[in-house]
DNA sequence: TCATCCAGTTAACAACTGTTCTCTGGAATT
DNA sequence: AATTCCAGAGAACAGTTGTTAACTGGATGA
């Protein structure tokens, strides 16, 4: 099924992962609506009609970062939420693993916090339609938990809505604790744990 | 201790107002690292140096926007986590009140979201010096509860984070449904609810 | 009444923006 | 080997931007 790029085809992307990549640095401090053609083919080192080669405008350029950040995302978050072991496991589990993604990929999730609510309308919805995904995954897997033994399908999508949302709560706290010292991110560790287990208590008295 | 502000004066707050409310506008549809001061002062009818005589940058004027549409804001809160009755009735009247606040201030509630986690470095202290005041109110509020006897402040503080993102989350759910039907909002305010029912839950059972 | 103040104006600046059209040179196809 | 294709370059366009300096004229305070 795989087949191997031409030179042309190869450079091509290459350079396109060149705009995608400059992008998101120049937004670590401004907002996508603010961001000019030219500032980034600027930072590529590049001629400004280039960017037209691979984009129709910033706003598509966003639309494919999106894709980026979280298009990859959706399988660590299926196998994450189901994680066997007991409550208290699977959450000290799943704050660790988003701890470690803000870690790796900062430049993606302050990307997703900013634009999810951004000036940018073609993001926002693109944002919007992955995050929905992930809920309905989230729901998914819930679903399959024993727990969740009488629950109606709006309240399994309602938590689980309520899990991605604090999911970026978190990684956003966690963002702002990037340079802080290690006892900052203690705390956000600590302040996420103990919500996700109030969440996971009225969980487990939703009925009755 | 209200002194009659002279002509001068009173025609300076005037315009500064026209600035505030014209930004706001403005900021419908673009961030606010995007707006320009020619951009504003055009929507204003006034010079551009005439920016100036009121603010040092956008950025000043998107905290002022911060103060304005945040810094009314508590009594609302502190009476509405205090209104008394069981909590299914605090929850609805929560809910209604935020969807209130929303029909009646969108643009302010559409900049603290946007901007929240925007690119505009002050402006996100500003907002989140406010939500952070938000949350110890919050807390001094359920720590009158009976419900809260038992609590360490950590635990009170942790849920009124808890409360206050929700209540962010759900006021940008009511944005986004402004121009939507009916049976949209209802579904928004439907889902609001449970949500803040299930945390409700998880708290009654937090002790034990 | 007269001098002071100051919100807003006017004019000008260099620097920047998105977009168009034309061109080039090497890869891809025949 | 000859032809087509196309990512990127180059130049030019009309508009825009933030900021400066020097100004005007009505409100203010002595």
């Amino acid at each position: 099924m795989s087949h191997t790029l031409g030179i042309r085809q190869a450079q091509k992307q290459k350079t396109r992962q060149a705009f995608l990549d400059a992008a998101l640095a120049l937004l670590e401090d401004q907002s996508l609506s603010s961001l000019g053609l030219r500032e980034v083919t600027r930072a590529v080192g590049v001629a400004p009609t280039a960017f037209y080669r691979h984009f129709r405008s910033t706003a598509d350029l966003g639309v494919a970062l999106v894709d980026e950040a979280l298009g990859s995302l959706h399988p660590m978050v299926r196998t994450t939420v189901s994680t066997a072991g007991d409550s208290g496991e699977r959450i000290a589990r799943a704050i660790e693993l988003i701890a470690h993604h803000v870690d790796t990929y900062p430049a993606h999730v302050r990307f997703i916090a900013r634009e999810r609510h951004g000036g940018v309308q073609p993001v926002r919805e693109a944002i919007r339609a992955q995050l929905v995904r992930f809920a309905e995954e989230v729901k998914a897997e819930l679903a399959k938990d024993p727990e969740a033994a009488g629950w109606s399908d709006d309240d399994l999508l309602m938590l689980a809505h309520l899990y991605v949302d604090q999911m970026l709560i978190t990684a956003s706290l966690f963002l702002e604790a990037l340079e802080s010292p290690a006892e900052e991110r203690e705390r956000v560790t600590q302040l996420a744990t103990r919500q996700l287990w109030l969440i996971s208590i009225g969980r487990s008295h939703w009925l009755g």
